[in-house]
DNA sequence: GGGCTGTCTGGGAGCGTTCACAGACTGAAA
DNA sequence: TTTCAGTCTGTGAACGCTCCCAGACAGCCC
């Protein structure tokens, strides 16, 4: 590889010191017309692009964020939603020349080398996905004072971590509602973890529009996967087999809750209605396709990184970002 | 922030030089039994943290890798299969305390920006996603002569980029086998975008065991999408009314390709039998079930970032590494 | 003219490492 | 005893950048 140009052969080439050159590259006040134009085409000749670890050396700022999947290892992006995040996670940052590193925080090793990462200062700021209640990470974050956002609140931190989200509970509520205008009667839900926000939240919303309707018999807890959508729905028809419609936290568990019913001879919506959550992927492709709430998934990645950004950029405290869903109706309910 | 304790620092509470803390960190020869006990306890005291910028600027060594995707920004990400690849990729590097960072492609800007990332020396090695053929980028990594794998081999560089890939070939040859096996006459297939490697050679594997019955009438091309295998599967039907498999190059696109069967009123697998090829988490979740081919997508990754770090390690050059699929029998066909 | 403010430039110091080198010490061979 | 190879250690010099300070110069006001 050949020796890149460092700052001194852009100086010597325009015929200004390394100052004006370092001036010119991170525009400062103060350089002549004259300098500022012998540089750039200095550097346009040289082909010249600046160290990143010279500058973070003294600066003490690296130009990018590492982005944290507290999720045991198998199930690390098992939920669809992971991509959109990401995906819009990067273009966004990319665009402010930002570069992302992704870590797993599945088990304490991974845990111990995120901390390492960051107190090592090679990250300006952190972006926390899918982060569990009580996560010992989040403390040692905040102690290390390093920016950090969540995308979907970190539950007991609300107020510790900002976070941007979709409106779990009123989201929850729209199907609901949606569920007993259709006639429904004997409406229950299968939940996500009680550790997640959306496992909590998706609960509440449901409850808020049932009131004492929504008893216990009625609710069961999955744990977001296909699998456990499945269990969740065979416990449910045990308990209550005249149930007539369920709501399925998510989509995914949805898929699988529908799977049972077929097994089971029931006819989906005919005998029961399902509704799922998140809009993802799957929702189009499970038979009947699946009346679902829309998460505005890439609104709330959006919304996470300028959150991270700001904070990175030194603004003050910002404030956690709600955005609403919307009920998607398709042919399952 | 606390000011992070510095190798000084480390020196001076373990009663020694710099010179030898260093040689600890690197773990070099001729340190004293004593004195590396000293400069490990001084370590644990102080909670030292190399800093990784200080030891790039003089090793010219990052630590970390760098991700491309080389996909179109609407599309990253939809192939649920890049989650599996990113998780393993990230688990394995994490191990070697490499960290990965993440970067698109997918336009003529980003192009730039990776190069701009690479050519400043930000990374040791790059890992290419579904680069496609006569991608530029790949001549601007060659001339950089920085270490590239590719997962999936990228057309007309299979001798150039190494790579780990599913022996795509093999596994049309043994879903298409099993189709004829299976009684069926008129076998047809949806294959993928003719310039990625799985569009070809999936087509290619159809043909060896199809001979001259693989006529051009039985064969459609899709994008990977959903509603491409819609389409594509629509045309089919127009052209063939009389087909009994359908061979989709996807399990996506097979899920697409199943939508429009079932809106024709042609049973599966009665009237027709399907097969995809991933196993991908959609292949359990359509109706009927995929039969599909699985990839070993973690050994691929796997395989792929062993290359990668051999290649950074500075051993010669790698060979490509093909690894065996596995037909999954459910039940569309 | 003298002082002041504002613009512009150059260069020394320092960020936290590794590397190469010189030197000190040991023990064994000549 | 001298010589030499092998261990072990400390130190100066990079690595490529930004920051800060001093100084030159211009223009203005009193």
């Amino acid at each position: 590889m050949a020796k890149r140009p460092t700052i001194h052969d852009v100086a010597a080439a325009a015929g200004v010191s390394r100052g004006t050159v370092s001036r010119v590259l991170n525009d400062d006040r103060y350089v002549s017309p004259a300098a500022h134009a012998a540089v750039r085409r200095a550097i346009a000749e040289t082909g010249y692009i600046v160290n990143r670890n010279a500058r973070s050396l003294v600066t003490q700022r690296t130009g990018s964020v590492v982005m944290v999947l507290s999720e045991p290892h198998e199930k690390v992006f098992e939920d669809p939603n992971y991509s959109t995040t990401i995906r819009t996670a990067i273009r966004r940052l990319g665009e402010r020349d930002v570069s992302l590193v992704i870590m797993l925080a599945g088990d304490d090793g991974d845990r111990e080398r995120v901390v390492r990462y960051v107190r090592g200062g090679h990250a300006d700021g952190v972006l926390l996905m899918s982060t569990h209640a009580g996560d010992p990470l989040v403390d040692e974050l905040e102690s290390l004072r390093i920016p950090a956002v969540a995308c979907g609140a970190v539950i007991g931190k609300e107020n510790v971590i900002p976070y941007a989200a979709a409106d779990d509970r009123e989201g929850a509520r729209q199907m609901t509602r949606y569920m007993v205008e259709q006639g429904r009667r004997k409406i229950a839900t299968i939940t996500g973890p009680m550790d997640t926000p959306g496992g909590i939240q998706r609960l509440e919303g449901f409850a808020d529009v049932l009131g004492r309707k929504a008893s216990r018999k009625l609710i069961e807890h999955g744990d977001w996967t296909q699998l456990s959508g499945e269990s969740a729905m065979a416990r449910l028809l045990e308990r209550t087999p005249d149930l007539d419609a369920v709501f399925v936290a998510s989509d995914l568990m949805a898929a699988g809750a529908l799977s049972t019913l077929r097994a089971a001879g029931r006819r989906v919506p005919g005998d029961v209605a399902v509704g799922g959550f998140d809009d993802s992927s799957v929702a189009a492709t499970t038979h009947p396709p699946l009346t679902t709430i829309r998460q505005p998934l890439a609104d709330v990645a959006e919304e996470t990184v300028r959150l991270l950004l700001a904070l990175v950029d030194g603004g003050g405290p910002v404030d956690p970002v709600i955005l609403p869903t919307r009920l998607i109706v398709r042919e399952s309910a």
